[in-house]
Formats: structure tokens, sequence, C-alpha cells
DNA sequence: CACGGCGAGATTGTATACAGAAGCGGCCTC
DNA sequence: GAGGCCGCTTCTGTATACAATCTCGCCGTG
């Protein structure tokens, strides 16, 4: 399958992610997937052999799975040493947030401002799944589906290359949250996400972006910067597939 | 892009750009710079071969740049086909500076925060660098200048991951600049920088955001985003290194 | 004359081989 | 016994070889 550009602009550029037989997308994809769900922890190393044999691929694939990693600040690369699941400091953090609180209350007023019947549906059934997940104590795909609750908001928004950012945002702000979480688990406060779909659905642009940062705050204030130092040093090793 | 983690958490986060002989970043950021100063047209095709041969590396360190372009928006990879100098459409671009106005006042606004003496000299240095660049006729250096001043207020700004963005916007806006720029030499006025400046000794946060906005607006008058047809394109070969 | 299939050439996707750097342990020295 | 030096091992960095896929021109047919 090809990607296509219209003339006028009208670039329908996802990601190749679904029918692409990309291999090294399917193993960045496979990584992130088990970093942001907090299956690999912050600091462990990443063996370009060792992966590779996991996924059956060579290095060549896994290095530009990796590299792809390190670009989205996920993974840190260091020459002649390897790649290492991010473990982002206490001032990445609070920068990570900080861009979070002034790109997400825009985002939240351009999803009010497209805002269709459809996409209210769409939204309510993700928060469902959500409740469901969190009620079964599935804490991966709680985490997993509440980084997406953000993600499609951005999708309605229409910015893509915003949307782009915001995905890097929101899979760092899960390492921080394996990192400095308190509660780690009431990672989003499903009732928060509920409320901010009513205020799309009025078109509420303010009213969106006001509970978008309040939101954001909650999250944050469940973050203890301080206390934690970077973190040591564990070697773990669970890449159940 | 390295990141060296201490212990306190003072991430010291530079681009391994100095001291690693690291060919492919070499190999990136020359093909970036031409990109950006508009050496290598947009729909260009980057030949694995081809670029490998100028810069005297293998395919290998070729595609690892031209796979960080790819993740930067400044060049598009196309399966079994290749890579290209990106051809952003309008809506893209339009995106893309939506994305501009929403960042770059609050960089502003952190920047005047953070204003120290050290940081208005040197701005005004780099303004002089600009002036004199512009008067010259020298219009790569004036682009690229143009765009560093935008990511050097970044760095004021302390927020290293917004930094990162932006400088990912700037790039893709010379692009579009290339594509869609009515004037396309009066790039950035340069006075509006200096006004910039003079609103950040003063410390005066929402003057300085004021103008960027005023600044990023006079930027997107310049574009016809209508007019242009993402344009055809020929072959061009001016890698002078 | 137009259209569609087909094959040669070119270009990318992936694997593998080899070279060089970092880490580790043993051994020697003081 | 402690510390430092030197080899080995393991890993990454890079080049290259081979396979898969696409492009484009040619030729045959309707």
């Amino acid at each position: 399958m090809k990607l296509e550009t219209f003339s006028d602009g009208a670039v329908v550029w996802r990601d190749g992610t679904s029918n692409a037989p990309d291999r090294s997308r399917q193993v960045r994809d496979a990584l992130q997937a088990a970093i942001v769900d907090h299956r690999l922890a912050p600091s462990t190393k990443l063996s370009e052999d060792e992966v590779g044999e996991a996924f059956g691929v060579s290095r060549t694939v896994v290095r530009a799975a990796l590299q792809g990693l390190s670009h989205a600040g996920l993974v840190t690369l260091e020459r002649n040493r390897g790649a290492f699941v991010a473990s982002p400091g206490a001032q990445e953090a609070r920068q990570v947030f900080d861009a979070r609180r002034l790109i997400e209350p825009d985002i939240a007023r351009a999803s009010a401002r497209n805002y269709i019947p459809k996409n209210g549906k769409l939204l309510r059934d993700h928060c469902s799944a959500e409740a469901e997940a969190l009620k079964a104590g599935d804490r991966r795909n709680a985490i997993r589906l509440s980084g997406e609750f953000h993600l499609k908001l951005a999708d309605i928004g229409g910015n893509l290359i915003l949307a782009r950012f915001l995905g890097e945002l929101i899979a760092r702000s899960s390492l921080i949250i394996a990192l400095y979480g308190r509660s780690g688990v009431s990672v989003c406060g499903m009732h928060e996400h509920r409320a901010i779909i009513s205020a799309l659905a009025a078109k509420d642009e303010d009213k969106a972006a006001a509970l978008m940062i309040e939101h954001l705050d909650h999250i944050d204030h469940d973050l203890d910067l301080e206390r934690n130092p970077p973190s040591p040093r564990p070697l773990s090793e669970l890449l159940d597939l």
C-alpha cells in the first residue's frame, strides 16, 4: 500500500503502522508499548542482539527501532555502550509536564471546536474500556488507555503535529509516573475524562481547557519529584510478548 | 542526542554534536542545514548511495541520518521508494504555524522570566550577525540565523523539550517558506527580533509574548498558502560541503 | 494507435561480517 | 593485601553482500 499526497495539501499522512509490513516499526511499537506500560523499567539495557533475538530480526532492524525511540525520548543511546530505557530526572519530568500544560488546553479547545457527535461516542466507548480495565485490575491496559484518551483528543483537535508531540509527551509521562508516581494506579482520574467529554459535547472551549488543566494538575500532584533520586540501576529482563 | 543524567536530577542534555565522532549525526546535520537554507529543494530525492558517496560513508550511516530527518518531518520516507525532502502541503503548513503560535509566546514569557544580562548580549550579537548577513545579501546565513534566534530564545526559556519541538517547527517553517513564501527574503523582520530583546530586558513577559505573536503573524502573512500547488520538482544536486 | 503485460535495471530492506571501543577479571608489582 | 596494568570478552559502529521490490521502457496485441 502506498502513501498518497494530494495537491491541495490534504495529506493523509498517518504513520504506516497498520498495513505496512515494516518490521522496524513493529519492533519500535512493541518496545514502546512495553516501556509505556512499565514492563520494561527505566534504565533497563536494551541489547541489540537480545532484542533482535526476541523479535526474530537482525540488529539492523533493531537499531532503527532504537534510534526512533531515542528520538522520542523513551530510550537513551550511549555511544559504544548501547541503548537503555530512559530514566528522566526530576527536571526533565517537570519540563514534560510543563509542555503538556501548555499544549493540552489548546488541544482541548480545538477538540471542542471540531467536536461532532461521532467523536462523543468514540470517546465514551474509550472511557468505558478504561473503566473496565481499571475494574479488572488490568494495570497495563489501564495505563495505555488512559494515555490514548489524551491522544484521541489530539486527533479530534486536528493538528497532527501537535498530536505527534503530545504522543511523545504522553509516552514520557508514563515513564515519569513509573519513576515518581505515588499511588501509581490512579494514573488518570477517569471521571475527569468523562467531564472533559461533557465539556466537548457542550462545545464549551473554556471549560474543556480548564478541566484539562485541572486534570493535568491532578496527575502532576500524584508525583513526588523530590524524594525519588533518579533511581538506582535495576536490571530486569521482562520482555514477555 | 545524548542525555546525561546526574544523580541529583540535573540533566545536562547536550546534543553530542561537538565531541562525538558520530558520523550519522554529522550527515544528518549537514543534510538538515542544506534543506533548511534551501540548497536542497522540497521533493528532491535523497538516494542512499548518492548521499553516502557525497559524504564518504556507507548506506548504513546515511539510512540512520535519513530516518532521523524523517522523524523531524524534514524528509519523507516511502517504503521501497526512498527518501525525499519533505514538501509540506498547505494544511501541514498551517498546522506548523499554529503550533508555533501556541508554543513561542510561552517561550517568550519564559525567556523574559529567566532573562539575565548575559543573554541580552548574546542575542544582540546574534541580531548583528543577522543584520550583517542580510546586508551582504547572504540569504543562506540570513535564513539560518533568523531561525536560530528563535531557538536561542527557547534555550533561554529553559524548557529543553519545548526547545527541541521548536527546533523541528523552525526547520519545517523554512521548508514552508521555500514553498509558499512571497518575498522570501524578508524572512524574519530583524527589527522585531530587536524589539523582543528589549521586552526581555525589561522582563515584560506580556509584551514579549505579544511581540512574538505579532512577529509570527508577520511571517505567516508573507505566505501564500492558496496559490502554490505543492509544486512539481526537478532533481538538483547542490551539496557543496 | 492505444493499452497492458513483461523483463532488465536500479534502489531499497535486511542480514551478516568485520573492526574498534568499553568493561571485566586476572595477574603482577609494590 | 591493595592497587594498577594488561589481556580477553562482549558489545556496538560500520561496511558490504544478497534478496525483495519498484520503475520504466519495450513489445505484442486488440
